[in-house]
DNA sequence: GTCTATAAATCGATAGAC
DNA sequence: GTCTATCGATTTATAGAC
């Protein structure tokens, strides 16, 4: 792929501290709370000039999703085919609580209309949402069928129960608790998520 | 106690219509896409009217919030004394599941600071809260005395584990696929919350 | 206490000069 | 493409008549 001229490599790095700055301040204050004009004050730069790169605050944030997916798909793919589809699974699901303790997850309101329009409109959202469901899908049923994921469950139960750990609200409590290192918590909250809360 | 005047109690009951009208739009839009005019419309009331009987947007919520805990706290009576703690402990996370299907579950943002001083004021709030959160941790102990929950996790973790299923995000999405019933689905996220993803 | 009308502030988005 | 300046819409909150 040609990498193009030097004015476009330019405008790319602009717009990845653009984008940069969006999934900070998504993860920050969320998207009904942060504002255009702290974006372009963060990136440095006015707003008007922030107008020509993306269209509408919700193609920022749409942006920033992409990004997120982007990296989701690479710790996906970063997966050894051979380990078991289970460990596989708890490190996709570990990377997210990592990102989400480290500040870094943009949070999106599921009620938004115009943002949930916007998300519908991008296929590149589309496909790289699309890309690691169907990849975390496969793994759901091999361990499923050996057994290290209870084959009673619904696919899209566990699919969902693992793509909410992003948005688990528990971490933040416990690290504002100040009691638990980050990794203690990440090994923690991934216990309860896949074997629950009862004895073992 | 007494009731009051007639009067006194007019206005109650106009309050109540106003507390119920927050708590819907909350569980619908949020906070933050929550206007003062929508609420003021659908009580049917000049906004006016409404900032005679609450100070501010925040205090509307907090009023809210309020009102779902007393709910909690009913539901934490209302369990009899006699019963194992972890069937109390899964009674209280059933109800708020089932409060969340039923789209009655108020959602504020854990971001915004003007809210969380709001609710930080709120002496009402805390202390049912309060009230609650030792219930729940009692019971807590217990069940992990008795085997029923892990005793080598921390109570804060468990409880906050189980304070998160109301506002957790997988009953929605759930539901939204229409696969399931209600009933359904409440028993199979209880179930991975208790019991987590893997076979039993 | 309830209303109409409006103040005051914020925010998304754009015009127009350079 | 970047800037300054501003528009237009929305929203919280209040003034003042009844």
């Amino acid at each position: 792929m040609a990498r193009g001229s030097f004015r476009e490599q330019v405008l790319r790095v602009r717009e990845d501290a653009i984008v940069a700055s969006v999934n900070r301040l998504l993860a920050e204050k969320g998207f009904d709370l942060m504002t255009v004009d702290e974006v372009a004050a963060d990136v440095g730069i006015a707003k008007a000039s922030l107008y020509k790169h993306f269209a509408s605050k919700e193609a920022l944030a749409a942006a920033a999703m992409v990004r997120v997916l982007q990296k989701a798909a690479e710790v996906v793919e970063a997966q050894p085919a051979s380990a078991p589809a289970i460990d596989k699974l708890k490190a996709v699901t570990r990377w997210a609580l990592e990102v989400q303790l480290a500040g870094e997850m943009p949070s999106l309101p599921s009620q938004n209309s115009s943002l949930r329009a916007e998300l519908l409109g991008s296929k590149a959202y589309l496909d790289l949402l699309m890309n690691v469901s169907e990849q975390l899908g496969a793994w759901i049923e091999r361990a499923q069928a050996d057994g290290s994921i209870d084959p009673s469950l619904p696919g899209e139960l566990v699919l969902y129960t693992i793509y909410a750990r992003a948005c688990d609200p528990v971490p933040g409590f416990l690290k504002s608790g100040g009691r638990f290192e980050d990794a203690r918590i990440v090994e923690m909250v991934l216990g309860t998520c896949f074997d629950g809360l009862r004895a073992r």
